[in-house]
DNA sequence: AACAACCAAATTGTCAACAATCTTGTGTTT
DNA sequence: AAACACAAGATTGTTGACAATTTGGTTGTT
C-alpha cells in the first residue's frame, strides 16, 4: 500500500470541490467559473465538468444553462426541512441498528462517547470539537443500521449539505452537555436492543435540533 | 413555446439514458460502452460521461475505473431496502401532506382515485397501468408534502430505482382491488387532517409491499 | 435622461485527437 | 495440459481547440 492516491482526477477533483465548498472557501452564492477552477486546480476543463454534475447532485451547487454554476444559498426554512428528513431516516437508523448493530461496534461507540465526555469535562465549550465527534457519533448509528439504502442517503447525499450548514453558522452551540447525555441515552437503548426506545431518542434528540433552527428562523 | 426542446445535448442526454435503463433497452448488469451510447445517440463522447456521472449519482449504474459502467444489477435484498427507506419517508409524506396540501390537490388526488377505481371495474385484472397511476397517487402526495428535500430525495433520488425495479420485476401484482382500497384509505386521513393516521396508513400499505417482497426472499 | 438595439468579450457546451490503462488472445515454459 | 508472460487491440481518462450562447457596455434614438 505505497501508492493509494486515486489516480483519477475526475474522482480527486469531486472530493476537493465538495471539501472547498463545505468549508467556505468557495462562499454560498458565488459563481463557480469553470476556467478559474481548472487553472486552480490544474486540471482541464473536461475533469472538472464531470466533478460539477456530481456536486450538483449533491444539492452543493445549482447550474443554469449556459450561465454558469453557484454555490447553493443557505437558508433556516431549508435547514429546517433537512432536519425534518433527519429525524424520519435517522430515527430508522436508530431502530435498525438495534437489530443488526454488533458488539465491537457498540464499543467503538462506547469510547467515542467516553472520549467526549472527558473533551467537554477538561475544555468546557469548546463546541468545535464535539461538533464533528457529533457527526461520527450519529455517521456510526446510521452505519450500523446495515441498510445500504439508508446509509447512501444520508452518508452520500445529505452528509455534506448537513456539515456545510454546520461549518458556515457556527452559532448552534445547543449545549454540548445535554446533547451528549441524550447521546448516552439513545446507546444504552440500542445496548438494550430495544428499537422503539431507540428510535424515539433519536428523532427527539434530532428534533429538538430542528425547533432551535425553527425558533430562530421565527425570529426573523 | 414553439421551441421548448432543451438544447443541452447532455441534459436531454442524462434523461434519455435513464428512460433507456429504466426499461430495460439496458438490461441490469449489461457493461455501457462509451463510443457505442455516443454513437447510439448521436453525440460525442464528452456530453455522454457528464451524463453518465449524474446517472451514476442516481444509483442506476455502476462504475469502475478504467474498466466501465454496468447496470446495477437487480436483487430483493435491495428491493426490500428501498421500501423500508420509503416506509419512512412517505409516511412522512403524508403526515405532512395533511398540513400542506390544497383544495385542489386534494381533488386532483380524489379524480385520479376514481379514474383508476373505474379502470380495475372495467378492464378486471389489468394491473400495469395502474401501477402507473400507483405512482401518481404516491408522487402527488409527495410533492403535497411541501417538503422540498424530502421531494428531492424521493421524486428525484429514489423514483427512477423504484421504477426500473418494477419495470423488470411485472410479477408483483399484488391485488389492484386492495391497494386501491388503502389508497382511498390514505386520501380520507389527509382530507380529515388526521398527520398520524395518514402517516400510520401509508406506512402499513408500503410495509405490505415491502413484506411480499421479503417472503420472496426467503423463499431463494 | 431614459430606453432600445447592437456589438464585443467572456463563458459555457461540444468535439475530435492523444495518453494511460485494462482486457484478451497468443505463445512459451514447466 | 496448466500456468504464466507478453503483446496487440480496445476502452477509458484527459486535453486543447472550436462553436454557441449569455452578459455588459456602447451607441444612437426618442
Amino acid at each position: 500500500m505505497i501508492e493509494t492516491k486515486e489516480q483519477i482526477k475526475s474522482d480527486n477533483l469531486t472530493e476537493r470541490l465538495i471539501e472547498a465548498i463545505v468549508n467556505g472557501e468557495y462562499p454560498a452564492g458565488s459563481k463557480i467559473s469553470e476556467p478559474e477552477l481548472a487553472r486552480v486546480f490544474n486540471v482541464s476543463r473536461g475533469p472538472l465538468r464531470e466533478a460539477m454534475m456530481r456536486v450538483e447532485s449533491l444539492n452543493l451547487v445549482e447550474r443554469i444553462p449556459h450561465v454558469g454554476a453557484r454555490v447553493v444559498t443557505l437558508s433556516l426554512g431549508k435547514l429546517a426541512e433537512i432536519y425534518a428528513v433527519r429525524e424520519a431516516l435517522e430515527g430508522m437508523a436508530a431502530n435498525l441498528a438495534c437489530k443488526h448493530i454488533t458488539d465491537s461496534e457498540i464499543a467503538t461507540l462506547e469510547e467515542l462517547l467516553n472520549r467526549h465526555q472527558s473533551h467537554i469535562e477538561e475544555v468546557d465549550g469548546a463546541s468545535y470539537f464535539y461538533q464533528q465527534g457529533d457527526f461520527d457519533f450519529h455517521y456510526l448509528i446510521i452505519k450500523a443500521s446495515k441498510n445500504h439504502q439508508l446509509i447512501a442517503l444520508l452518508c452520500d447525499q445529505l452528509y455534506h449539505l448537513i456539515r456545510m450548514y454546520r461549518f458556515q453558522s457556527p452559532r448552534s452551540k445547543s449545549r454540548p452537555e445535554k446533547a451528549l447525555y441524550e447521546h448516552f441515552a439513545i446507546l444504552n437503548a440500542i445496548k438494550a436492543r430495544d428499537p422503539e426506545l431507540a428510535e424515539m431518542l433519536m428523532r427527539r434528540h434530532i428534533k429538538s435540533s430542528r425547533l432551535l433552527i425553527e425558533n430562530e428562523l421565527l425570529e426573523e
